[in-house]
DNA sequence: TTGGATAATGAACAGCGTATATATATATTA
DNA sequence: TAATATATATATACGCTGTTCATTATCCAA
């Protein structure tokens, strides 16, 4: 008779080969994204990628949107570790300003992540599936915090938090946005982009708040 | 012999044809657009919307994208003469807030143009085909003289022009293209977006520019 | 070694954007 | 009016897409 610790051992290793699969999946799902966008991939340039079959890759996600699902997530556990690496700074102001430049810096550095996260039009059905749940929320909930926090200092006196919080967001999301899908070529050069405006905007926010 | 004006006459009925043709492509096109979102309508749907076959199509229009640069260009046409129409404000500061509310206006009133217009990736070849020529140009070089007109009235003072406008724009676009792709349904629903959020930051800007 | 489970695949379906060769309708000329 | 020339519309086809499913190959337990 086989031991129980044995059929263990083989049903951990299996686990671990479907999640290595899985991974095999998302990486070169997002690494062929970020070459050519998430329209221009089909499932048949991944199986290429991985060199399985495209059957293949409908035993490991339902479809291509739930591959996109996944990096969704991905994406969004990458950008609350951002956020909680500035949390340190003491004073609330100068906090909020650093959360901004972190939100920032994570869209610039993952532009692909960006857009999946917070610029495509997401599949309906799997906005319904996973109806109240957001894993952008903890993200948002921290800005409205830091928000309270900067209340509590003197700033934005008698505004609603997430008045303050929705403002704050929209003006990064919208610098961020219009670089990222190439609306302010016209204005300003690529490569000018991030010293510029951005620096600049800082600096512009930061005489701002009062 | 046939008379010169009746030859000028089919032409220009032919003509008069050919424009009344592209017209109820683009019609056709557009409201499909509104209804399903441009990745999701084919050719043929509008070709069957029209009732004339797939091919005939190209015969007016170079491909698809091409389409969505007609419409792309429309938007841009209605999109300045709402911002010409607060052009008349007297007070500088007031009227580049009614310009930010008119584009928000625009927006929410036309989201499907605005799609096209601000926030879809669109396709490469067009791109470089007009390449120096953008059809925004002089609504962004409208907020522009804006800006100079409120630092002529001693606000934004010290601050470089384009950092303002890149700033007011980026404001604007981030809060509707967050709310157009649907990422601030769990902070708000719907129907209070725009009588919460949108004119609560006018009042909250209102307040900030100095 | 054999039976059963699991994983991978080949083939197919309907729909896509698009090119081209053919057919049809219209306009001009003899 | 009949024949020719031109502009327009279409049928057909190609290679692509996401996805499904019946079939095959692989692995493990008895």
């Amino acid at each position: 008779m086989v031991k129980l610790v044995e059929i263990m051992g083989i049903q951990e290793r299996k686990d671990r080969e479907r999640a290595e699969m899985r991974k095999n999946i998302l990486d070169a799902a997002i690494s062929l994204f970020i070459e050519s966008g998430y329209d221009s991939v089909s499932i048949r340039n991944i199986s290429d990628k991985i060199e399985y079959s495209p059957a293949t890759i409908y035993s490991y996600f339902e479809d291509k949107a739930d591959i996109l699902f996944e990096l969704h997530n991905i994406g969004f556990s990458e950008l609350y570790e951002k956020q909680l690496r500035v949390q340190g700074i003491e004073d609330p102001k100068e906090r909020i300003i650093a959360h901004g430049r972190a939100y920032l810096d994570f869209a610039l550095q993952n532009p692909q992540y960006y857009e999946l996260m917070f610029i495509m039009r997401l599949p309906k059905d799997k906005l319904c599936e996973n109806e109240g749940w957001d894993p952008g929320q903890r993200s948002y909930d921290l800005l409205v915090q830091n928000v309270i926090e900067c209340q509590q200092a003197g700033y934005f006196k008698g505004q609603d938090e997430h008045d303050v919080a929705f403002l704050t967001w929209s003006t990064v999301h919208g610098m961020v946005s219009l670089f990222i899908r190439e609306r302010i070529q016209f204005v300003v050069t690529n490569d000018r982009f991030v010293e510029n405006f951005v620096n600049n905007s800082a600096k512009l926010l930061r005489g701002i708040i009062q």
